[in-house]
DNA sequence: GTAAGTACGCACATAAAGGTAAGTACCCAT
DNA sequence: ATGGGTACTTACCTTTATGTGCGTACTTAC
């Protein structure tokens, strides 16, 4: 996909020149910039699902899977994994011998959480009205 | 995929019975609720980036696809509708000989795209944080 | 009159996301 | 000792999303 980037214009701002202060953000439109993965994670299928469930408190893997209806554990242990890289997630794993892991948000993760939920409840809660602006609901 | 929605599990709330005040969304956790799709073309790739152009305000689409650096003309033409369907987006189509056709947001298309543009905001603001948590950026 | 721009639609192809099934290592209840 | 639960991983396959290129109908610019 030729993203004819010229010349090196900067991605995400210099992370160690005039960072601080102004922080250039160089998002939405630069498509390299890291912060689209970022999102694509928190949008992702199952990563709203498992915020707003983990905005409820600590979960185990097999507690999270039976609270997201239809998730596979390939899809719930990929999302987390996702949602830990990005510091969202903390897992913590006990030495047991029958698995015991712990899945919960960081304080990080517990504001995305809240964008992401405020997000998905507007349109919740707007639902109504956008059906209604269509009667055809294009798939 | 078996979804297995035994009894007659409300998806949306009853939209005519205890509305109003109540309005039960079945959505988050409820596969085949509408807001799902909805959710869906906002945070599409090119969904979120359309949104936030637009609440720039009116653009043609050929203004649209050069500044949305790197989308198709394609995709681009999807997205709107997907948009339009939903009711984010107005679309004004002049009978002119050479096509002329103007998209803009519509009161809901402004709401959504403020908290689209919330979120997105939130991560760009937040990506030094989110990098610095892990070393090893999974893709 | 030849090229380019406009706003798409259509068919084909690939990439990415997601699902399915099975395996692992070990424990507990029956 | 057989089956089920726990937390995953890996290989393989399907579905969905998105990209590429071409065609249109007509006009203005060169």
């Amino acid at each position: 996909m030729h993203n004819d980037n010229g010349s090196d214009s900067p991605q995400v701002a210099e992370a160690s020149s005039t960072l601080s202060a102004k922080m250039r953000r160089g998002d939405l439109f630069a498509e390299k910039c890291p912060s689209r993965d970022v999102l694509k994670h928190v949008t992702s299928r199952w990563g709203v699902l498992i915020l707003v469930a983990l905005l409820g408190g600590t979960h185990r893997f097999s507690d999270l899977r039976r609270k997201t209806v239809g998730v596979s554990e390939r899809m719930l242990a990929q999302t987390l994994k996702w949602l830990e890289g990005d510091g969202f997630v903390a897992r913590k794993a006990y030495p047991v011998v029958p698995p015991h892991v712990e899945y919960s948000l960081t304080p990080l993760g517990r504001e995305v959480g809240l964008k992401v939920q405020a997000l998905a409840d507007w349109i919740e809660g707007n639902l109504p009205q956008i059906m209604a602006a269509q009667p055809a609901p294009e798939k």
